[in-house]
DNA sequence: TTTAATGTGTAACGATTGGTTCATAATGAA
DNA sequence: TTCATTATGAACCAATCGTTACACATTAAA
């Protein structure tokens, strides 16, 4: 029998779609009750803490798709099929740089005050991930290290030049350069 | 004799500041107001578009400081000489990355639509400079522009590690090799 | 000292903000 | 069918939003 009541978990990307088009002050619940279809009620139902449990379970949701889809595969496969993969993966998920990191955007937010502990986490394990998948060659752990900072500031950078150009290609072009310098070791 | 009067260019750094701690959004009238200490009638009388004239009088001052003391010394000093005094002014006028970049956080934002001409400019101008200044040695322009497109991409990648982890290694690291690889030619 | 221009404080505008209340409606289990 | 649970719509709250109006201060030039 279909469900006919709204569920918790499918308001979750559809607020992740909202805080990225509008951003987390510009979305006021007026915006997100309209664009959801979700009576005012029915928000603070689900989500008691507010907008800022809205914005919390949606970083969630972020963090654990990364960690299934982007973090875990670049700890246990070998860099020569992970990196690949996540360059696919990202290209997919921030659709050449038009559809921006969230947790990006808030880290440059105030919010990101708010959300520190998410925000810093989501880094870090993507770091760490990268990190390891890059040492399996020759390199020492600094230069990993390194190399996998310089290609998540390349993917966050990308982001933002493609949004302020409006050309999908500055996201490829820095992304494709970095995951080229990084599989080359 | 000492000025009792407020001067409207005198706003705009302060302005600046507080876009950058509060986002477009978040800066409301009565903070922006209290945090520079201008009533709010002074505020809309330097600036009878409001919060809008406020955001682009502040870009366009962006956009002036960059022209002369990033964009002009790339395009006309050697670029051994260029590269590393542009590192010391992103250095110095981003605080490691502690600083963001408006613009930048802007291009993220859904404010980008309202200032899409002065967002765009900003990074044109600043990779059309780069780009001149890297093409000087035996690149080929396509070359040269794909390298001035990482490096703005690790610059901007960068502050966004740097908030995120609070660290200003990220920032400094992201740049320094971005650098050090668009020097090496 | 007059005058016109420019800057500022106070108060208010209607609209919208995040958040609450509560009666009602839909639901699945007993 | 009963019943407790869960979901929802509508109205409401005080606070704040961006903006305006207007009287009053201050200024530099005449």
């Amino acid at each position: 029998m279909a469900r006919s009541y709204l569920e918790r978990d499918d308001l979750i990307p559809q607020l992740a779609e909202i805080f990225r088009r509008y951003g987390y002050e510009g979305a006021s619940i007026g915006v997100i009750s309209k664009e959801t279809g979700a009576g005012r009620s029915s928000l603070y139902h689900f989500f008691p803490g507010g907008k800022e449990e809205m914005a919390d379970a949606v970083l969630a949701q972020i963090s654990d798709w990364f960690e299934d889809n982007v973090f875990v595969p670049l700890k246990e496969k070998p860099a020569e099929q992970a990196l690949p993969e996540m360059a696919a993966a990202i290209e997919a998920y921030f659709h050449s740089g038009q559809r921006i990191c969230l947790v990006g955007a808030f880290a440059l937010d105030e919010v990101r005050n708010r959300f520190s502990e998410r925000i810093e986490g989501y880094f870090a394990r993507w770091c760490e991930a990268l990190t390891q998948c890059l040492q399996e060659g020759a390199r020492s752990q600094t230069e990993a290290r390194q190399e996998a900072i310089s290609t998540l500031a390349a993917i966050q950078g990308g982001i933002i030049l493609a949004r302020a150009s409006g050309n999908d290609m500055a996201f490829q072009s820095a992304v494709a350069a970095a995951l080229a310098r990084a599989q080359r070791m």
